[in-house]
DNA sequence: TTATCTCCTACTAAATTAGTCGGTATTTTG
DNA sequence: CAAAATACCGACTAATTTAGTAGGAGATAA
C-alpha cells in the first residue's frame, strides 16, 4: 500500500526512460535533475534495475541507461517487484502455491493473504509503462 | 507491494474476527496465540482498527473484540489503508485528483503514479472479508 | 475479590531507508 | 592526447520506521 522512496523513484525514471523510448541512452543525471531526485541514491537503484534486465547501460560520455525493452512490454509488477526486492506482499512468503512464515508457524489463513497478493499482482501486471506515458 | 507485519498482522487478525463473527467477541489473546502474534503488538494494532471504526470492543471478562459490521461491508483496502497510516501508495501524497510532493516539486509523472496507486486501490477494495474465509 | 479483558503511555532494540562519499573504469569529444 | 561525462562499485552514516516490551490503570464478569 505504501511504497518506499525506492520503488517511487524508480517507478519515476522508468516512466522517464519510456517518454524517451527513440531518444537512445539517456545520463541519469538529467533524469536525477529532472525528477529532483538524488543522483549516488538513483545510481544504486538502476544498478538493481539492470540486474533485473529491465534497462540497459552505455558507459562513458554521451552514454546513459534506455529500456531494454519497449515500453509495452515492461509491466510495473516487475518494476516495484525487483525494487523492494522479495517478490512477496506479506510478512508470510509466498512461493508457489504456499505461503511460508519466518516463524514457521501453520496458521489459517494463508489462503486469504495469497488471495490478496495475488489480486495486488494482477492489476499490477496489468500496468504496462506505455500507459503511463502520455 | 510488500506489507509490513503490521499490516499482516492486522489482515490476520481480522480474517480471524471474520470467521467467527457469530460468536460474539473474542479476546486478543485468543488471537494472538492462534496466530503467534505479540500480544502488546496486537493491542496498538487494535486501537487503530478500533479508531478507524472497523472493529468495536467489550471490556472485562469475557469481553473482547468483534468486527463493528458484517463482514460483506469491511474491504481489505480499509484496513490495509489503516494499518498503513496514510493513504498515500506512494512516496508523493495523493490528494483527491493531484498528486503532492514533500519536496514540493512539479514533477512531470504525478498522473502515472496516480494511475498505478487507483488500480491497487480498486483491487483492494473489491476484496471483502467475506471472500476471505471459507 | 479475583481473573480477564481493554486501554494507555513510554521506552527500546532492530531493521530498513535514504542518502553521502570517494573512487575506478570506460567512452566520447574537443 | 586531454578533459569531460558517464556508468559502476563499496563502504559508511544518519534518519526513520518497525516491531516489540514493560508496566501499568480501569472495566466487567464469574
Ligand atoms: S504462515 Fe506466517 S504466520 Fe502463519
Ligand atoms: S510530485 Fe513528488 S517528486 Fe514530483
Amino acid at each position: 500500500m505504501k511504497f518506499s522512496t525506492r520503488s517511487t523513484y524508480g517507478l519515476k525514471a522508468m516512466i522517464h526512460l519510456a517518454q524517451n523510448w527513440q531518444k537512445g541512452s539517456i545520463p541519469l543525471s538529467a533524469i536525477a535533475n529532472n525528477e529532483n531526485i538524488s543522483l549516488g541514491y538513483l545510481e544504486r537503484i538502476f544498478a538493481v534495475l539492470k540486474k533485473a534486465k529491465l534497462v540497459k547501460s552505455e558507459k562513458g560520455a554521451s552514454g546513459g541507461y534506455a529500456l531494454s525493452r519497449s515500453p509495452e512490454d515492461i509491466d510495473v509488477y516487475s518494476i516495484i517487484n525487483t525494487l523492494e526486492g522479495e517478490a512477496s506482499s506479506f510478512h508470510c512468503v509466498e512461493k508457489g502455491d504456499k505461503v511460508y512464515c519466518g516463524k514457521k508457524c501453520e496458521c489459517s489463513v494463508e489462503p486469504a493473504l495469497l488471495k490478496v497478493a495475488r489480486a495486488i499482482s494482477a492489476a499490477l501486471k496489468d500496468i504496462k509503462l506505455s500507459d503511463l506515458i502520455g
